[in-house]
DNA sequence: GGTTGGATAATTGGATACAAAAATCCAGCA
DNA sequence: TGCTGGATTTTTGTATCCAATTATCCAACC
């Protein structure tokens, strides 16, 4: 509710900034779908601009992964083949397992009070059938991996949330996730009382490889 | 010896990409210590283009890490902290170690005769004080984590072998690596023959995290 | 009827020009 | 002598313009 605002109020920052939220935001939601051709026109009219701070949007968004550039050919949404989805995934229990065996020293109870409040939230967001359910698993995740305080091993995790958000949304549609997702988040936290920052580092690993094997429907046209 | 000359010959690419080329290999080589500023005009007339395309470079090697870019702030060589050297090696200890995971079972007797071939190159360019070392280094571990085909993690692992790249040779000026590198490779040599795919990982693990503790003498000045 | 070739239109890449922001410098003041 | 404030200079960010590349469309030919 933030972010649709900001855009219009030029609060803080540059137009390439504001370009670069606003298709991040776009391809987040789904609102293109893979495949879909971004013109600089129609976007830069859209957001008020020129085309050249979209331009500059445009690296950064390849840069994540999110749109593929090619030399005369434009901007492409950067849809993700099942083999795709799950390197990312794999690439995701590994940063997420360093990020959880960091993370175990810090805990405190004040931090597994909140996981369990997200746990609620998100069952709840589940519940009601709202997509905030896959914002409140990120948060779930990231509360654990920004606790690792590894800036960079951060950035690169929140970029791989971000690449695959899509297609949890569509996940989450097809199956429902929010009921099993109680359970497994559980026997997370469990692990991170456990103490041991191995045992954490392979649940986690556990339990994002886990997940990949059931996204088998939804695969795109092209990259 | 291809690069200086390619530049000049407009043979495949646009400008965008040559002047991200050459910056990425002046930043490689160390030309630009950490903290300089990067003014689009000097690189811009240097290479014979406008500051359009160089801005755009820019974008793409702060996505890479090796520039830090604010608005209105210009574009500063990215110098790495200790801390962040650390943070590097880290993730590189993970992702290459997913990634010799998933080698392990490809490795071939061609691929081992390369890889002792390598080895071989490595103490002769270590023994003659020549900067290759790091090149053949990069290449020795590029031959196992490129047989994963993981496209993205051979993009990130490569990325984080491009931004220590400047330290990895400083390194090498200060202690005299090639004299152990030797048997550790070695060492990784026996464990993927061996095989076993986790063995292998944890082996590879070990001999990435073994590195920063000695890259201490070197620390940047700012970021 | 299908395919190839060329002319035309649309789109992208790059250069220049202009506006806005930041850094610098110098004068006035305490 | 050191600090503050404002004008100037420098640098960055954005828009517009032009060139180059690619895509489209239609006609001629096989």
């Amino acid at each position: 509710m933030s972010g649709s605002f900001a855009t219009s109020v030029h609060l803080a920052s540059t137009a390439e900034q504001e370009a670069y939220l606003h298709l991040q935001q776009a391809l987040r939601i789904g609102r293109y779908k893979p495949g879909d051709r971004l013109i600089p026109e129609e976007i830069a009219s859209e957001i008020g601009m020129s085309r050249m701070p979209v331009r500059e949007a445009f690296r950064r968004l390849a840069a994540d992964g999110l749109v593929t550039l090619r030399p005369n050919r434009g901007c492409v949404v950067a849809g993700l083949t099942l083999d795709e989805i799950h390197e990312i995934f794999e690439i995701r229990s590994v940063l997420e397992g360093l990020a959880v065996r960091l993370a175990t020293p810090k805990m405190t109870t004040e931090i597994f009070e909140e996981l369990e409040r997200l746990l609620d939230r998100m069952e709840r967001a589940g519940k009601s059938g709202s997509n905030d359910w896959v914002l409140r698993h990120q948060e779930f995740h990231a509360i654990i991996f920004n606790l690792s305080e590894r800036p960079k091993l951060i950035r690169q995790i929140t970029a791989l949330h971000v690449a695959i958000e899509p297609y949890m949304r569509i996940w989450f549609d097809y199956v429902n996730k929010p009921l099993s997702a109680r359970e497994e988040h559980q026997t997370l936290i469990d692990a991170l009382r456990s103490g041991d920052p191995s045992h954490a580092e392979t649940v986690m690993q556990e339990h994002i490889i886990a997940t990949p094997n059931l996204l088998a429907d939804y695969a795109s046209p092209r990259r």
